[in-house]
DNA sequence: CTGAAGCTGTGATTCGCCTCACATGGTCGT
DNA sequence: ACGACCATGTGAGGCGAATCACAGCTTCAG
């Protein structure tokens, strides 16, 4: 059992990281603890699963930095990505409301991340008793219900409009309290153009043009920088 | 104020009613009884708006019967379908988590509907001193979000899986516990269309295909049946 | 150094769907 | 019965993205 392979994973995880995350902000610092108990670090390179559909492996993932994409296949093997997630947010929280528990979508990493599993056991039993933690978490799936209603409108527009939303996503996502015009890490066009629903030769014209239109410029660390939050902003695609 | 337009709505809407409904089914009668005070029952035809977005009024809406869909336009004015509800669901809890308590897309009926509007406020009061509620909240939540991740997955395909999927949406949402080989009430195509993201024409084309192929056929009333679920499961429309 | 493998840019071609245009047939009000 | 209106089928054309094909570039292992 390799539950430390790396000392930035092996750093405590102490209340206050959870009082961070929306979900357990609002429980004690004594319910808290009881989460924490037997949780387990776990860092990751790029690219990795965390965890496959199907699974029936239970465990709530904390992230605390890095980037996750959760996504699923059809029968033509096609992938399809349901959220991006990033710094703060947790999941693994539907298996646990899943009756069998069931795993129904893969999570796999877009950024070197550390996170957390917390054991799903005591987080059943309290969303059983403490209605502050169920409300919370119902809060948290409407959020998600949202942003999923947002990227199907967006879904329906042509290349650069899907491109551009993906970006913003992404930005957004890279840090807690992050805006549109923060860095997007480095990631390959294939990944890019996945998160879009666009072919990866699309990808490529689609962002050449962006860049020729000033909306994006590359960083010196091989990453993405949207310029323009105004024109963002016009096209619906923050707030 | 017209509370009581048709005999049908002014059918007392009593616990067993309630009981149906998954959210509500693990209070007590006693509690049910509560939420149900002062409710007002709603008839409307096909093609009207239930709840508009941006509207402040609060209320739970429970659909007795008929079909609605959720929906929401972006800047240019094209509409994009977020869910369809059929008879035992409810929608307006979203406004409830929202802490301004705003709505986030309109409800439009699809067929004739009968419905129920409950106060919000006890609703709200309940959800925070019964974890029973917000659990069974937080598990609508779940159902909903993976009925929008199929969506999802379904709206990459091509113009045939598209139409038949939101053809199977439309069957096992027509009653409850309805199956996909069940009948679709009679809707026009311009609505199909806009419910699968296509063209008028085009879905028009696509269901002549689907019928020749054997896959639909129309019943007397002017509605759709599927008729292949054997194929239906191949494609993964199904489960 | 050198070849393999992966990422990126770009051209040419194909294909699916949108759009426009129009004909038909049904329903309704007057 | 008549025309207005709407829903439906179908053809023709065009556009946008997928697909196919390939070249330059970097990275990395041997």
């Amino acid at each position: 059992m390799p539950p430390n392979p790396d000392p930035a994973s092996a750093a405590a995880l102490g209340p206050a990281d959870l009082a961070r995350m929306e979900l357990f902000r609002a429980l004690e610092v004594e319910q808290q603890q009881r989460l924490l108990e037997n949780h387990r670090p776990l860092s990751l390179a790029a690219d990795q699963t965390v965890v496959l559909e199907q699974d029936e492996s239970q465990g709530i993932f904390l992230l605390r930095s890095g980037l996750v994409k959760v996504r699923c296949f059809d029968l033509q093997g096609e992938e399809t990505v349901l959220a991006v997630l990033g710094p703060g947010e947790v999941c693994g929280e539907m298996a646990v409301l899943h009756p069998q528990g069931l795993r129904t979508a893969d999570v796999v990493t877009l950024t070197p991340c550390s996170l957390v599993i917390l054991r799903a056991g005591p987080f059943a039993g309290l969303l059983r008793s403490e209605p502050r933690l169920s409300l919370a978490l119902a809060k948290l799936q409407a959020k998600r219900l949202q942003t999923l209603n947002r990227r199907m409108r967006l879904r329906a527009g042509d290349a650069n409009l899907r491109l551009l939303a993906t970006l913003v996503e992404l930005a957004t996502r890279s840090a807690v309290d992050a805006a549109a015009t923060d860095p997007i890490p480095p990631l390959p066009q294939r990944e890019l153009a996945c998160l879009a629903g666009l072919a990866r030769e699309t990808a490529s014209r689609t962002l050449a043009n962006l860049r020729r239109r000033g909306l994006v410029a590359d960083t010196p660390e091989g990453g993405l920088r949207l310029l323009n939050a105004e024109d963002l902003r016009r096209r619906g695609l923050l707030g």
